[in-house]
DNA sequence: CAGCATTCTATACACGCGTTCAGCGCTGGC
DNA sequence: GCCAGCGCTGAACGCGTGTATAGAATGCTG
């Protein structure tokens, strides 16, 4: 069953990769290190090629790009049934950005979040989706305060964490890509206080903002402001 | 009357729009629209002026998103002097990104905070102080509770807020560049529910978690790790 | 073995980039 | 008058880019 080859990090010659996949993991790491503008000379000179090749096997480079964004995509996939799920609970973040061996990976999804893409929208589509499960799970077991729209909040805590991490990484970047890892973990040394001082006391003392917000979409002058698009 | 020998000193630039300044605001436009990959030649053009020119007066590319750089940051200064520490209080970044005046200048914050930078990093600084007052300010008044390090508190909501921010724009692109403020309206409105309910309600009904780590770590106040300010 | 398809390299092409440079028109000072 | 300096242009240079193409190496199949 278990029959994959997890690409290992640097260091061992994946030998026994087809040319093709070598190729692409050479642009993950080099998409995830130096962002997409990285030429295909690079990219076909890590992978020990030359750079027509790479153009035979994927055509464009735009299109080489969507081979890393759908292989990244099966990684992640794999990664959170290989052993996410069952033990990280709402830390798939924490623990995502610091395990050395997703460093690639969370390389190249950074990047992603970064340029914007599909991927990007795909990974932050997802984690709401899990975001929303875990906050469910907390909600039932009584852990968790409801929200009045779960679906909102769960997205707006994966858009402030992944926000954050991404800016906090962008402001102060590594100079060896290797670091990454170090440098997410000191990111969130920073904000664990401030985060579950407001998870559990919150910020504001009254209630007189959120009530008046509730109050006031509750009788919606929608007249005001068009909503287009949904 | 004829301009006289020109200035070349800095700080107090000429109002009118000498050609050297007509330059700028087109890079800060462009660099803000479309990121700093756009040409000198599309920026000259914008300009009415010869690509030459553009390097006869700033040196360099780079140079001149130096200058686009500082020139925002007086622009900013100016801006917050003119007409927002007095009303806007903490929502200084929802004014800020909404009101058409400053379109061209949150557009060129934005790529900086997406590009990384100096201009990024002083931006966030100063938001990060601003932070600071007014949340000094809200706990002195009553209506904000207090924190155990109330600028990593600060500094936690800035990233948060930019982070969040810039990720939701970057996820889904304004397609007409004068339609960001829009943009961001609608990002403030799917947030403003659930960042209300945390900010009164919280999100943990258990004090368990925080009093783990207050312990786990100490008293946490600033004077354990000495964070270098530069 | 021959024939063929596939993998792969080397070279070249066209293009856009930042930057340089010679030179233009103009203005002010001697 | 002439010269110097300035703002400015248009052409050009060198370089790096993505991509196309011809052909060499390689291996599979008859």
């Amino acid at each position: 069953m278990l029959t994959m080859r997890s690409t290992r990090s640097r260091g061992a010659e994946p030998e026994d990769l087809t040319t093709r996949a070598r190729i692409r993991d050479a642009a993950v790491l080099r998409f995830g290190r130096e962002g997409f503008g990285t030429s295909l000379r690079v990219i076909a000179a890590d992978a020990g090629v030359s750079a027509g090749l790479v153009i035979h096997h994927f055509g464009t480079k735009e299109k080489l790009r969507q081979a890393c964004d759908t292989h990244i995509l099966e990684e992640i996939k794999h990664a959170k049934y290989e052993n996410l799920v069952e033990s990280t609970g709402g830390r798939f973040l924490e623990y995502f950005a610091t395990a050395e061996q997703f460093a690639p990976i969370f390389a190249y999804v950074l990047r992603s979040l970064q340029h914007g893409g599909p991927l990007a929208r795909s990974f932050v589509d997802h984690m709401v989706d899990d975001a929303v499960e875990y906050m469910a799970d907390g909600v039932a077991a009584g852990v968790i305060v409801p929200s009045r729209d779960e679906r909102a909040r769960a997205r707006y805590l994966v858009l402030s964490s992944l926000g954050s991490g991404l800016l906090s990484i962008t402001l102060d970047p590594p100079e060896d890509p290797s670091d990454l890892a170090a440098l997410m973990r000191r990111h969130f040394d920073a904000i664990t206080l401030p985060a579950l001082e407001m998870y559990t006391e919150g910020v504001l003392t009254t209630r007189r903002m959120l009530d008046e917000y509730l109050s006031y979409v509750g009788d919606p002058p929608a007249a005001r402001e068009e909503r287009t698009a949904g």
